[in-house]
DNA sequence: AATATATATTAGGTTACCCTAAGATTTAAA
DNA sequence: TTTAAATCTTAGGGTAACCTAATATATATT
């Protein structure tokens, strides 16, 4: 519950880094990340550079350290641990979890989350189809492919969505599409 | 999860003038609960009664005003039946709850609570035997007396304790005493 | 009552985290 | 290549929540 600050914003520097893949994390898209100017976050990163989480210079942009890396997949898992439980023992919808896990995620206890971890089955997957590390920090392998670059006729099984926005998640339950529905591929629209 | 510290001034100001049933709050007492020093204080105080959820002067002391009390009820609320869940669903034992529920009691997200709430089935009392507020913010009612004060050969049943330092619990433990054992009183030891 | 002790209060300082304004440096477009 | 747009960075400010030091005011004790 101490560095809720750090927490989320190494939690963001991770995901623009390896969740979107993006070669190359500057502040000012971590300011968008996180919705603040780019001069809070100058400052912010001298803190954390001091303080080993991460080297930042404009060359290479912000690059987080190992142990960095461990904090950042720490928050994840937390976050997915508590979405799983929501869900799956509380009666969330996958709509509702995200907001709940934002708190949620920074509570450190770690009998806690061990618990509801072992109590959930040491699940693989979040409601959202998203990999939730293991204790040793290890994201388990999944072959997600983008339903948009599927080819027309193919069988496919929903296992996760890239776009968390409500909007979106509105729309995939107002057509009816839940997680883990099995269909083949007749036709591709846009969606936006 | 935000207000955080105003979260836990109000509610340390509600122990201090109901539960401990002092009949004045002041300043310093506050600090000494809080583990911060009386400048502190006093300045939390401006602000505090700014948003008029308290008032102060030497005379009377702190006072907190309706909305002051059913914040504070609230936090209460939170802490308790968090401890109740993690004692009756996770598995943890009396003397771990508090520590971990001293996070989640900031977590605002209402459908949790009221879900876990549900789920325990609307308790009365958390594993310490305190008393747990309905969503109202009423306590319910209970004729706990002190054992101290009780009469040699007296028929009790032991419902909660007042003493929450981690040695006590521990003390209770190694003497075998639980909540909700019922004993007849032989003889009385001071403790400490 | 006089002194000692405790509490209340003011003044001024620190750190964390955010901001705007304004240069400095890139990058992109005309 | 010159201008325009974007990004990076520094400078300076604000607020919240803590602190120490010092003064004022009670409260006790001798």
């Amino acid at each position: 519950m101490n560095n809720i600050t750090d927490d989320n914003y190494l939690k963001a520097i991770y995901h623009l880094r390896y969740s979107e893949k993006r070669q190359l994390v500057s502040p000012t898209m971590l300011a968008n990340e996180l919705l603040i100017k780019p001069p809070s976050v100058l400052e912010k990163l001298k803190s954390l550079s001091t303080r080993k989480y991460l080297t930042y210079d404009k060359e290479s942009g912000i690059i987080l350290s190992k142990v960095g890396i461990e904090i950042a997949i720490n928050v994840i898992r937390r976050h997915r641990i508590w979405e799983t439980y929501l869900h799956k023992h509380l009666g969330f919808n996958w709509s509702e979890v995200h907001a709940a896990a934002e708190d949620l995620e920074h509570v450190r206890n770690e009998k806690l989350i061990d618990k509801i971890y072992e109590v959930l089955g040491n699940p693989e997957f979040d409601p959202h189809g998203d990999p939730i590390p293991n204790k040793q920090g290890v994201f388990p392998k999944s072959d997600r492919k983008l339903l948009s670059s599927g080819i027309t006729g193919c069988k496919v099984i929903i296992v996760g969505v890239n776009e968390h926005s409500d909007s979106f998640l509105k729309y995939l339950s107002e057509i009816n599409l839940n997680l883990n529905d099995k269909f083949t591929i007749q036709k591709i629209i846009e969606y936006d």
